[in-house]
DNA sequence: CAAAAATACTTGCCTATGCAACAAAAAGCA
DNA sequence: TGCTTTTTGTTGCATAGGCAAGTATTTTTG
C-alpha cells in the first residue's frame, strides 16, 4: 500500500494532464465530425467572448491562464477564419479589441449543444457530490500553482 | 445559480486544462531553477524507465497515453541529452527497446526530490480524503474519454 | 517637457500534441 | 512459398504553450 504522498506524486499530476488531454482531443473530434473547423483553443476563448466581446487580448489571456503570445497568435488563425476581428482601442493605439463576427456568433449555439453533450458524457456515472469536490481541489491546486508561480 | 450542468460545462474542462499546465509549468520552473535541462514530458517518460527500462516506444506511448509520434519525438530529444539510448530488440527489427544511460539514471534522486517537493507545495491545503475523490473523479473520466474515443 | 518605466502586443525559438501518410519488418494466410 | 495484413516506428503538417526579446505606444517621473 503506497503512502498517501506516493499515490498522489505518482498519479495526480499524471492523471490531470492525461484527462486534459484527453478531454481537448474527445472535443476537437465532435467539432471535426460535425463540420466545424474550429479548434478546442479557439472555443475556450468563444465561451468568454460570447459573454463579453469587444474585450482586450490581454483580459483573455488572463482570464484564461493563457500568456499572450498563445492568445495573438489563437487569435490570429481566429481572424483568418473568419470568427473574430481585431479593432482598434478608440483611446489606446497599442490596444487591440476583440470582437465577434457574424460567423463567431452564429457558431455558438452549435458548438453549446456539442459542449454540452461532451459534459454529459464524460462525467457520465460520476456521483455529482465528488464532481463538485474535484472542482473544489483543483481550484485549490490551482491557486497553489498561481502563488507559486508569482500570479 | 447555475444548474449543475451549467456549472460543470463552464468550469471542469477548464479546470481540468488550466490546472494541467499551471502545474507543468511550475514543475518546469523547479527543474530548471535546479539546473536540470529536462522537460515535463521527458521527466513523465522517466517516471517510468526508472521503474522498468528496457521496453518499446509503443509502451511508452500506451502508458502515458501519448501517440506514437509524440514519444518518438521525445525519445529523439532524451538521446539528443544523453538520457536514454534506443537498441535493437534481438528478435524483432522494427522495435526498439529503451534504455536509461548513467546520466538518466543520475538524475532519479534529485528530480524525484523536486517532484516531491512540488507535490507538497500544490496540495497545500487540500483535504487527503478530498484529493483521493479528486483522482477516483478523474479515473472515472478518463475512463469514459477512452471509451469515447474508442481505445 | 524630456527621459525612463510600464503596458499591449508580436515574433522567434524550443517543446509538445494529434492526425495522416509512409517505410520497414514481422506475422498470417492461401 | 509468396502475397497480404498487421505492427512499430518516423516524418510532415497544423495547433498550442512557455519564455525571451523586440516594437509601438502610453504613462510616470524628475
Amino acid at each position: 500500500m503506497p503512502t498517501f504522498q506516493e499515490y498522489t506524486s505518482r498519479s495526480f499530476g499524471h492523471k490531470v494532464n492525461k484527462s486534459a488531454r484527453l478531454m481537448s482531443q474527445r472535443m476537437a473530434q465532435l467539432f471535426k465530425e460535425n463540420g466545424y473547423n474550429i479548434s478546442i483553443e479557439q472555443w475556450r476563448l468563444l465561451l468568454y467572448l460570447w459573454r463579453e466581446d469587444g474585450v482586450t487580448q490581454n483580459f483573455l489571456a488572463e482570464t484564461t491562464s493563457k500568456d499572450e503570445p498563445s492568445v495573438s497568435r489563437i487569435i490570429n488563425t481566429m481572424e483568418k477564419n473568419n470568427l473574430v476581428i481585431r479593432a482598434r482601442h478608440p483611446h489606446d493605439r497599442r490596444t487591440n479589441l476583440i470582437y465577434l463576427t457574424e460567423s463567431g456568433r452564429n457558431v455558438r449555439d452549435g458548438l453549446m449543444a456539442i459542449g454540452a453533450r461532451m459534459n454529459n458524457d464524460i462525467t457520465d456515472g460520476v456521483d455529482p457530490d465528488e464532481l463538485t469536490v474535484c472542482v473544489k481541489v483543483l481550484e485549490k491546486v490551482l491557486d497553489n500553482c498561481n502563488k507559486l508561480l508569482g500570479n
